[in-house]
DNA sequence: ATGCAAGTTAAAGTCAGGTTCATGTCAAGG
DNA sequence: CCTTGACATGAACCTGACTTTAACTTGCAT
């Protein structure tokens, strides 16, 4: 039996699908770990895999990497992480997306209405002013993807 | 009766619920016009008012500036323009709104079928893998908020 | 033992959508 | 006339999530 088979920087991007600069972030930013060789290059365990995925889900549910590094923190040290643990994690994104997804209702459904009008008053239009959860960001308040825009992905 | 009742930048920023240093960035952006006093100071005239309520509305469902500055672009140069114009321009957004709806949906319905299993498989999960509209733009893609993050929304 | 892909670092660049600053000008009331 | 507040400009700065570059080192196959 072989040491731990330890994947090289490279390795690990490709498995996860994210450039070695990515991970080179990620670990700055303290949310993946790695060993070093005796050179000083970086050795991956397997699990950082599954830690990969959790911050990518994380990300698509709007997660800033500093939430992200928050939530992995509560992660058991000593053992590795279960099913539960994960699970546990992902629970609170679930309210998290409702709320979204009420809000781009919200957005959509005054769009309906306003189309009939073109009105577009600053004060009174719900498209330009939608709802209470924005107007407490203050005017101006934007939202939404940045991704499923045109502005053409980038890729690793 | 005078002449038009221009505008100066403070009072349109405080019309508009902006601060100047965003109308002058719009302005440097191709989103509004202005003219000018004899002194180089900003008039505006008031349907730049309304120009605003669309770019705020055009922010809210998710366009860049340079996607919105491109709509505006299709107004009709010499009149000024009507209810049915804006109602045009506004439409578009109805099926951008619509799609992003579904994906955080589909996102939503992956995470409480994962929340089970506590997977989060790179390859098959729904959370870190989400639809394949995300796919399209690349593994990685993110997508979401950025308002509703916990970034603390600046002020005009 | 050697050649070269793959790895290392720090620092700088990128993009969006602005804000802040320094320095100088305009406009209007008293 | 003079002061004062609003305005002008260009340049620098900001956040987030990375990428790119430059200069150098490792590790593995031949």
């Amino acid at each position: 039996m072989k040491g731990a088979d330890l994947l090289p920087i490279g390795e690990l991007a490709h498995r996860a699908g994210l450039a070695p600069s990515a991970l080179r972030y990620y670990e700055s930013a303290g949310l993946i770990a790695s060993t070093r060789t005796g050179g000083g290059q970086r050795r991956y365990e397997r699990a950082v895999l599954r830690r990969l995925a959790f911050v990518r889900a994380a990300q698509n549910v709007g997660l800033s990497l500093e939430e992200i590094r928050s939530a992995l923190s509560t992660l058991p040290a000593q053992r590795s992480p279960t099913r539960a643990d994960w699970a546990r994690l992902s629970r609170s994104w679930q309210a998290r997306l409702d709320e979204q997804i009420a809000g781009l209702t919200q957005l959509r459904d005054g769009l309906t209405s306003c189309i009939g009008c073109g009105c577009l008053s600053l004060k009174r239009c719900a498209l330009s002013n939608p709802n209470d959860a924005m107007a407490a960001v203050g005017p101006g308040a934007r939202f939404l993807p940045s991704v499923l825009r045109r502005t053409s992905g980038r890729q690793a």
